[in-house]
DNA sequence: GAGTTTGAAACT
DNA sequence: CAGTTTCAAACTC
């Protein structure tokens, strides 16, 4: 605990150093203590070991600002294995109560002091991280640009009835008689200060809670926003966001009461008097317009929230929050973001980061992802990630997946999530992940504002909302188990879906929470992603010859015995990638990539060998090497990913709800490995030459994970490589962790402290 | 729409 | 850990 919550209080110094000059870092003890130290903290052998460790720490590392904190702290258990992952979840899910408690609320609507606000926070959270999270966002107004994840914690502190109330104006107006009623109860949730993004993650946290009524809602609100092209606009633009300012062109862009506008701007104009990051926000037209998006976010989010589990996958990125921190319109993306991952995650929210967190958590395809994926789908390029990133597009995706378009649905959706990541095609969540992790992500922003608008209304026009959602048809499951699609994608059940006494709905939030937990006991991956996207070569190839490149592979590999890997039934061809080594498929014909495929063996057989014995760190290094290159940053390497990834995505499943946090950091670690790689690889041509490089790639990280400790595959042929369940200590977090060793940290310092 | 097939998930 | 059962999606008719 100790630890955790250590890592939790630096995390946050971090952050609030990078944004706001550590205005915050000194509010409490604890955070004294780290803050202090900040920059020698950093230096110290157990900072970097913790920041190796657990995607957290690479978000910290990054630029905590845009990082959900939170989020990542959920992905720090998952190097240390315990009781706190699940209190973590559990206090995710908790918050949404505590929030509702009406004597909380008297607390938020009262301007309280931030070490008062950490400590009832404190209270109510018993992860201490948490508080510490959420303390540095109360307490320094963070710029606007914050991380949606930010913004969530802010929520949780003191909270602005104004503010809620606008919100609540706003369901109302929006189709949600029935928020109103609710509203009360979320007003405590909500929070402006935090700015732009906050209101809508604080949106998504009740959102869960919620979901039942906004089902309902959530249709008529993605309607409207979706069908106003004016509402669009305002996410995707800056400018509009400004015109929403003005209540009447907000009420008509946005298609809302002009009642709920005005009570946005009254929420605004408090929270500016009452909290810096008002001043700041109102300083930057931007500023203003990211609240009133948020606000509109929070709206549609409530509506997607409904399905979100909670997945968050994602870290957060750092660079590229920060970045994108600093274009309004990323910041709108991102509450974008999570507004989709809200709308699928079961678990509160995925950070709001960026897209690209959704994306992070999108390039491991979680169950759902597989699901998603279809064999018709095709990895996403590059301009369709960017699309991807949009905001808009991911809204309607998320709104509903389509079974038979699951793929693109959760590509869109689970760019937001997730979390979710999850559900997205690994190639968009990857390419996004890395477009905005890397160096463009000023430009991607800057596409993604003028693009967004267009392709997400495409999208939502031409494809998602057409097709219907995904749903299930569990009978005897109660939608509980991994059989349950919408479970497995982190997904509460919906109307539409058909099955029996579903216990798969915010209504029985503890339920599900509880099934998950036990699920994830049994197998921390279950709700990872199945299939890794580690290279690039999927984009290109992917849409060129419509093969999945090497780089792509389900994590464990097929069982396929009668379809010849040829039908739905089989995972990786359900999941658009080839088979390999990891599969025990017979007769195999996956026209993605056949398991016996001569080159995918050879390569595996020589890479292993190499792997095995000293060669293994080598190869890990090249690896390690030529991810780094490619991503241009060390974070990425850092944070295996996360960052981009893998923090922040993994953190799709995990972090967020689930109890244990091995899981995100695992699937996100895995992510951002394939990210990376891809990042690099994305313009190349697709040749087969190529080919072979990118499946030694792949399989040399694919190699490095067992030498890593990583339970994959052990060897081609060896059974399917257990996930990572019984190797609790060798998460995905510690493989991120020996990598960040190898890239940053010679050796491994032990985990005990110092004496 | 009902029934069958299939393979993952769950159980023993 | 291996084998069996259960389950629901995918598929066929």
């Amino acid at each position: 605990m100790g630890d955790d919550d250590g890592v939790g209080l630096e995390r946050e110094s971090e952050d609030v150093d990078a944004t706001e000059a550590g205005d915050v870092a000194t509010d409490t003890p604890q955070r004294k203590q780290i803050n202090t130290p900040v920059s020698n903290f950093e230096e110290s052998p157990v900072f970097n070991y913790l920041n190796n460790l657990s995607p957290i720490a690479g978000v910290r590392s990054v630029h905590i600002t845009q990082t959900y904190n939170s989020l990542n702290l959920a992905s720090l258990p998952s190097v240390f294995t315990s009781p706190h992952v699940s209190t973590i979840k559990d206090s995710k899910f908790l918050r949404r109560h505590h929030l509702r408690d009406p004597s909380k609320l008297e607390f938020s609507s009262e301007n309280v002091n931030k070490a008062s606000k950490q400590q009832e926070v404190a209270g109510i959270f018993d992860d201490s991280s948490e508080v510490q999270n959420f303390s540095p966002v109360s307490a320094s107004s963070k710029p606007p640009h914050l991380p949606n994840e930010l913004s969530r914690t802010v929520t949780y502190e003191p909270v602005n009835l104004d503010s809620d109330v606008a919100l609540c104006s706003v369901m109302q107006t929006k189709c949600i008689p029935e928020l109103s009623g609710s509203c009360s109860t979320l007003g405590p949730s909500m929070h402006i200060d935090s700015g732009i993004c906050q209101i809508g993650s604080e949106i998504n946290i009740e959102g869960a809670s919620h979901i039942d009524e906004e089902k309902e809602v959530s249709d008529c609100d993605w309607n409207n926003l979706l069908s106003d092209e004016g509402g669009l606009s305002i996410f995707e633009s800056p400018i509009d966001s400004k015109s929403l300012n003005d209540p009447s062109q907000k009420s008509h862009e946005a298609g809302m009461n002009d009642m709920s506008f005005q009570h946005k701007e009254s929420n605004m104009n408090e929270i500016a008097e009452n909290h810096d990051l008002l001043v700041s926000l109102s300083s930057e037209a931007g500023d203003t317009n990211e609240i009133v998006d948020g606000e509109l976010a929070s709206n549609i989010q409530r509506g997607l929230r409904r399905r979100c589990l909670l997945f968050e996958m994602t870290g957060s990125r750092r660079k590229p929050l920060t970045d994108i921190s600093n274009v309004g319109p990323i910041t709108l993306s991102h509450s974008h973001d999570n507004i989709l991952s809200n709308d699928k995650c079961l678990v509160p929210n995925k950070p709001k980061h960026d897209i690209r967190r959704c994306n992070l958590s999108g390039i491991g395809l979680h169950l759902n992802a597989l699901a998603s994926t279809s064999v018709n789908h095709k990895v996403g390029k590059y301009e369709e990630l960017n699309t991807d990133k949009q905001p808009l597009s991911v809204f309607p995706s998320a709104v509903c997946l389509n079974p038979s378009n699951r793929q693109e649905q959760q590509k869109d959706s689970l760019v937001a999530s997730s979390s979710e990541m999850d559900m997205l095609p690994a190639g968009e969540y990857i390419s996004l992940v890395e477009d905005a992790g890397q160096a463009s992500e000023d430009v991607l922003n800057e596409e993604l504002v003028d693009n967004s608008a267009k392709k997400k209304r495409q999208k939502v026009e031409s494809g998602g909302e057409g097709e219907s959602c995904k749903r299930c048809k569990c009978k005897k499951s109660k939608c509980l188990k991994l059989y349950c699609e919408c479970f497995a994608a982190g997904l509460y059940c919906v109307e539409p879906c058909a099955c029996h006494e579903c216990f798969n709905k915010p209504i029985h939030e503890e339920n599900v929470l509880a099934a998950r937990n036990q699920i994830e006991s049994r197998n921390p991956l279950a709700f990872a992603p199945k299939v890794i996207r580690s290279s690039e070569s999927m984009i290109d190839v992917g849409e060129e010859s419509g093969k999945t490149p090497a780089s792509a592979r389900h994590k464990r590999g097929c069982n396929c015995k009668k379809s010849g890997c040829t039908k739905k039934y089989c995972e990786c061809f359900q999941g658009g990638v080839g088979c390999s080594i990891n599969c025990r498929c017979e007769q195999c014909k996956n026209t993605f990539g056949r398991k016996h495929g001569s080159s995918y063996i050879r390569m595996e057989v020589e890479l292993e060998k190499d792997v095995e014995g000293e060669a293994c760190e080598s190869v890990i290094e090249k690896n390690l090497q030529i991810r780094t290159v490619q991503n241009g940053a060390e974070q990425n390497t850092r944070f295996g990913l996360p960052e981009t990834p893998l923090p922040s995505d993994r953190q799709l499943i995990a972090p967020p709800l689930s109890s244990k946090s091995m899981r995100p950091p695992r699937s996100t670690f895995l992510a951002v490995e394939s990210s990376s790689q891809e990042f690099g690889k994305l313009n190349r041509s697709q040749s087969k030459f190529k080919k072979h490089i990118n499946a030694q790639e792949d399989e040399m990280s694919e190699n490095l994970q067992p030498i890593m400790g990583d339970v994959q595959s052990d060897s081609p042929n060896s059974k399917r490589a257990s996930p990572l369940h019984g190797k609790a200590g060798f998460t995905p977090g510690l493989r991120s962790s020996r990598k960040l060793i190898l890239q940053s940290i010679p050796s491994f310092p032990s985990l005990t402290p110092k004496h």
